[in-house]
Formats: structure tokens, C-alpha cells, sequence
DNA sequence: GCCAACGTTGGC
DNA sequence: GCCAACGTTGGC
């Protein structure tokens, strides 16, 4: 099992849009380097789900419910791709990007390394400590 | 609102 | 194939 995050805008798509909803296509991916990323994710796999801009936190977790298919938003015969996630738990605290930078175990999360990418592999040490520092 | 990072486009 | 110009993302 492997260990992604992915970045939403909340204005344009929150955690509460996708609780409300109970699962969701993840289009719109349109970086070859992001797109890697969601062809390697399988079905049970967890994704961290970070609120980008306006409120800059880990918010909950996601899983995986199907791998990669072709991107319906996107026009046929290109090469993006969606996965299709379903809520997993709601953090009971957000972890805001400064608990996330000030965490020295955290200095290599990819989410910090690469700001812009919207979607980053997590390793499960980053995980698990991302887990803790939302746990109640 | 500004700006750094970085991906994309297009002229050469 | 190089690189300047430009657009977008997202933190501050």
C-alpha cells in the first residue's frame, strides 16, 4: 500500500464538498509529473487531502477506491487521467503547512519540496506522523 | 497584491 | 534544441 496527497483549493472543492458527496472522480490533473502520480495509485491506498490557499492544511484522509481511467473531463484520446476517491476519516485537528514545515521529520515531504505539484507520494513514516500531529 | 517556482509556448 | 516570454500556482 502506498501513500499520496493530493491539493484542492477549498473554494473550488473542499473536504466538506467531498464528505457531502461520498466519493469523487479526481479530474483536472493536467501535469504529466501529477498524472504519474495518480496512474500509480491502487485501490486502498490512503491520500492525505490538503486544502491549498486560502487555509493551507491537511484537513482528512482519502482512499482509493479505483485506480486510474482515462480523465472524462479531458478530451478523449489525451493522456490525463482520474482516480476515483472516497472519504476515508476527517482529521479531528487540521495540520496547517507551518506544523507540516516546522516538523523536521517532515523536511523532505514532497508537498514541501514541490509546492506547485498537485498531487505527491507520501512515504508511510510521513504519513503516520501527519496522522498523529491531526489526531484529537 | 506580490513574487518565486516552474511548466508551456513559440520564435529562431 | 535553445531560450525568452508568458501563464499558472500557491505561499506570504
Amino acid at each position: 500500500m502506498n501513500y499520496w496527497l493530493v491539493k484542492s483549493e477549498p473554494e473550488a472543492y473542499s473536504w466538506a464538498d467531498f464528505t457531502r458527496e461520498t466519493s469523487t472522480d479526481w479530474t483536472g490533473v493536467r501535469n504529466y509529473q501529477a498524472r504519474n502520480n495518480l496512474q500509480a495509485m491502487q485501490p486502498g491506498d490512503l491520500v492525505l487531502f490538503y486544502h491549498s490557499v486560502s487555509e493551507k492544511a491537511v484537513v482528512g484522509v482519502a482512499i482509493v477506491h479505483a485506480a486510474a481511467a482515462p480523465d472524462a473531463t479531458a478530451e478523449a484520446g489525451s493522456p490525463w487521467v482520474a482516480v476515483h476517491l472516497r472519504p476515508h476519516e476527517a482529521l479531528a485537528r487540521p495540520v496547517p503547512l507551518a506544523a507540516l514545515k516546522a516538523e523536521a521529520r517532515l523536511s523532505q515531504l514532497a508537498l514541501l519540496r514541490q509546492s506547485r505539484l498537485s498531487v505527491t507520494p507520501v512515504r508511510p513514516e510521513e504519513f503516520d506522523l501527519v496522522l498523529e500531529l491531526g489526531a484529537g
